[in-house]
Order: structure tokens, then sequence, then C-alpha cells
DNA sequence: ATTATTTGACGTAATTATACGTCAAATAAA
DNA sequence: TTTATTTGACGTATAATTACGTCAAATAAT
């Protein structure tokens, strides 16, 4: 790759890329089912449920809170994380306005 | 990497994740958008559109084209490309339906 | 018939993602 | 105090993605 040219298109399909991309592995998508379904969870029921090391799951992990959709609170040794509503929400309402804004032309050509 | 662990997640998540990866690049999402805004639509027009090589464009349209999600119909030397109505629907559907089973904690250690 | 368009296949370089092991630091348990 | 847990940082190897140029084949235009 001579230059990477992602920031030469508009900031909002950057930004929705961003997101549908951070959404494009199974073990990220897993982590979010399985925060979404307790209240409580380290990393080690994560690297427990997953068929990936711990490490591997901290990657994951990490690309997940730097686009704010996970958050993990400190509790001493160990850290309890958790989907941010917040962002899920946001990150729902982006979803749903871009496809939405995709409709499939009607035209004799499209068969 | 020693191997690729995809496949060890359930089906409907490596399908899902399929389908937000393809999402996970602002060309891809500027080529449905310009789609979408058009009824004939060849290679050519997309890399005028686009800030990027025809051939960086034709690897883009095979990705999307590989899920279904837009179709080229043959016109001689030429292909008219556009989205295909049902994948769409699907795609869209399926969006809806992880994210809404995606719903944020409510313990008070999620603040 | 010759020239111009248009496309897809192929190859390639650079970048990014994926997966994992090891290590040190911090806290908890013994 | 010593030992065990838990985490994040770091390094590394392999795979995949991104971006582009070149080329041949097919069709259209001259």
């Amino acid at each position: 790759m001579v230059k990477a040219k992602k920031e030469l298109f508009d900031q909002e399909l950057q930004d929705a890329a961003r997101f549908f991309k951070c959404l494009g592995h199974p073990a990220r998508l897993a982590i979010l089912q399985y925060l979404a379904s307790t209240d409580t969870c380290i990393m080690g029921d994560l690297s427990d449920e997953l068929p990936l090391s711990r490490t591997t799951v901290n990657q994951h992990l990490k690309a997940l809170k730097e686009l704010g959709i996970i958050k993990g609170e400190v509790e001493g040794v160990r850290v309890n994380y958790c989907l941010n509503g917040d962002v899920m929400e946001r990150l729902k309402k982006m979803s749903i306005h871009f496809l939405d804004s995709i409709h499939s032309c009607s035209s004799t050509s499209c068969s």
C-alpha cells in the first residue's frame, strides 16, 4: 500500500466504517453477546468462554474499548467489563440510518 | 497467526461478522451510496467518483459482489452495477436483529 | 481493419489484523 | 511474607487487506 486513503472519504463514512469494521470479527460479536448476558464479567470469563487465548481476547477488548462500545470498571486487580449503553445506542442508530439511506434501485436494468 | 480461528464461532456470528466487515471500509460504503443514487453505473463512474484507482475500486466491488450485496449486469463490454435489494434487506434485518439482541447491562457496577 | 474502451486476472508492495507467549506490576489470598 | 491471580505492555509470526500497475480478452467505435 503506497498510502492509506481512508481519510479522503467523508468523515461520516469513515466513522460508520470504523464501527462496522469493529463488528467485523466473530470474536468481538461474541464478546458483545456475552457482556449483554451478564452483569459481572472479567477477562478470564471471556477467555474461558471463547476459543481464544487471554492475550487475543484482550486485544479484541482493546478494539471495542477504543471505540467506546465497552468499558471496564477497575475493581482491585480485576476489571469488570460491560457494554456502554450510550455508544451501543448511537451505533444502533447509525447503522439503521445508514442502511435506510441505501435503497436498491428499481430500474429495469436491475433484475 | 498460527491458525485462523473464526470458524470456531457460531455460524450466525460468522455470517454477521462477514457482513459487518464488508461494510468496514469507507470506499465500500461510498460505493453503496453511489449505487443507491443512480440507475446506471459502470466502474468508470465509480473510479471517477472515488479517490481510488480503477483496480482498487474493482477489488472493493469484488468484495461486495462476493457477499451478494451488489450485482453486475453485463451489457456488451460494460457492466452495469446495482444494489441487490433482497440482500440489502437481509443485511438490514440482520443488523437490527443483532444490535437489538445486545442490550446494555443495568447493574450498578456499570455506571 | 484498426483503434479505443472496458473489464477481470494476475502480480506485488506496504500496511493492518489476528493470534499467541512472555514478562512485570498490582492486588488478593495463604 | 510468600504465593497466587489478574491485568496490560511488549514482541513476534502469520495471514489478510489495501492500493496500484500491467496485461490480455472482449466489445464498441472509427
